[in-house]
DNA sequence: ATAGATGTGCAACAAAGTTGCAAAATAAAA
DNA sequence: TTTTATTTTGCAACTTTGTTGCACATCTAT
């Protein structure tokens, strides 16, 4: 019961923090991403959690998330945008997870990989770079036999 | 006129040499790849194609040519899957395109970046890689000022 | 030229994402 | 604490993206 209450409190401050006001869908849906360990997509919140949230509120949900910095997209070679939280506090509107994201091509799932250090890139003169984004595929720890 | 010629029959050898029949969909999506210089999505291959072809055509040619490994997908965090050709004949089935791919924010245009050495990415003990992507967000040559 | 294999277009569908607006919930003020 | 103003939600209707089965057309090989 206190540990509820404790993450309760830490939801809500989260969302205060970013200037949000404190509503059930946002609670969950943030809940949903301190609760499962990978990243997760649109689809796969709708099917987790346990309240129905009309689809509408999960897009405009999402998409607040990640404009405030509190989540980040993961990109994909297919066409389902992955969310993850932002480790750091991410200023608003300026993302800075340098850090390697994680396909395991058995489960599914998504990870971030904060150990490893991004390696730096350096482009062909002409090309100035705002941002590096890794996507290592392969099989996570859990399914490797 | 004899470039042309020159430039039907190499999409002729390309197609035959991937033991695919040669069709009149197939040639001008194949076309469209090497007239452009970015990455193209579904999306693009439908507007730009003179002649339309019927959407489900263009899906199911560009699930043909990648698995011939004659184009490649690129990951993005939006939702549209951009395909690019590969430079090397891929193995079918095997892909093994070591590049860089970078996103302007301007134009939107992806481009593969083969002149840069793909950095070795080591992950923790416990994961098994397959395959690395690199996405470099940015602006590109043309749109810098 | 023709038979057999392969590819295309249509229709109908499923999934993913967007927009406007009225009703409900939240925050701020009295 | 109640009222007011602001924000958020859910619904409906719609657009875009992607899929599947089947008849007809096209291609390949004989």
């Amino acid at each position: 019961m206190n540990e509820d209450f404790g993450m309760e409190n830490n939801l809500n401050d989260i969302l205060k923090r970013n200037n949000l006001s404190v509503t059930e869908s946002r609670k969950k849906i943030l809940q949903l991403f301190y609760s499962f360990p990978g990243a997760l997509a649109h689809h796969d919140i709708e099917n987790k959690a346990s309240e129905k949230f009309d689809r509408v509120t999960i897009y405009r949900t999402l998409q607040t998330f990640v404009e405030k910095g509190i989540i980040h997209t993961i990109p994909t070679a297919g066409n389902s945008i992955r969310y993850a939280l932002c480790k750091d506090q991410c200023a608003e509107g300026h993302h800075h997870d340098e850090h390697i994201h994680f396909l395991c091509s058995n489960c599914g799932k998504t990870f971030c990989i904060d150990e490893v250090i991004m390696p730096k890139v350096s482009l062909p003169n002409g090309y100035s770079v705002t941002q590096v984004e890794i996507v290592v595929n392969g099989v996570c720890k859990e399914c490797k036999p």
